[in-house]
DNA sequence: CAAGATTGATTACTCAATCTTC
DNA sequence: GAAGATTGAGTAATCAATCTTG
């Protein structure tokens, strides 16, 4: 039945339409005031906050739920524009780690008030502090549960 | 400061990651039970839902947030697998309409099973009632406001 | 032989250009 | 000339295979 249906996921669906708007609106603004896609930022926002600002490929793959190959890919492309670099890791030959370099860290510092600007003008201005509160608290519920079991 | 990026983002953050990895729960398992991608399922539950049953590809299109040409691709397979065909417009015939097959909608009644199944699992089940009639009315006025703003 | 990273092949999308009809 | 749909070119992801080191 229709009208079933509707009710079970209407929660689900103004959710992935929330997602779809405000993505394409947060790609927009940082393409246009940074030049740089929000995949880069990503990249950025995790090694600035890693403990030594570096992370290993392995792990900052992890952190931003990308493939190895993916990440691979992204980095040549950021190092190319000399925003990271690969250093050899020193205690295990097979690895490196990604690290900032100060055009990097530059730009990161500009990335976060472009992003936090934008989060704030397409999605927290429309909330009630409550509203963000029931949302960070369910959410995170969520994100615990499914990421604990493989079903 | 990084505390205070941390709070300004951490609804959005955990809002991202929801959307990530309940994603791939979803699409998993419309792979696994019914061998399709979630978003043929997508097109089949559109179709489903217009009015006769079909739809112009321009409508199909917006509707699904998907390019004029993503569209011309995607029913391009599904065609073949015969889900769908294009019936000529008979007041235009600049244009097409995407509309069921036999089989597509037979197909589309269990992978509607298959996708509330998923939801209830992997979203309702670990919120209150209440925490999902928040997140509607707090995600539809964003949603409204986002979509209405060209900024 | 397992783990870390890269490369090759494939896939699904986008934008720009094209073709047909309004 | 503009709109509806398709085709071509380019981009960014995935999985499978490979290479190197533990």
């Amino acid at each position: 039945m229709a009208a079933k249906r509707t009710k079970d996921i209407e929660a689900w669906s103004v959710f992935l339409w929330t997602h779809s708007v405000l993505l394409k609106k947060l790609e927009g603004e940082m393409k246009d005031e940074l030049g740089i896609p929000l995949t880069w930022f990503d990249v950025l926002a995790q090694l600035e906050t890693a403990p030594d600002g570096r992370l290993r490929m392995s792990q900052l793959a992890d952190s931003l739920v990308l493939s190895a190959s993916g990440l691979t890919r992204r980095l040549d492309q950021m190092e190319k524009a000399a925003l990271i670099r690969r250093d050899l890791c020193a205690d295990d030959r097979r690895g490196f780690y990604a690290i900032l370099t100060k055009i990097g860290r530059d730009l990161v510092a500009r990335a976060w008030t472009v992003h936090i600007k934008g989060i704030k003008k397409h999605f927290n201005r429309h909330l009630t502090k409550n509203e963000i509160a029931v949302l960070e608290k369910a959410f995170a519920r969520v994100i615990d549960a499914e990421l604990r079991s493989t079903d």
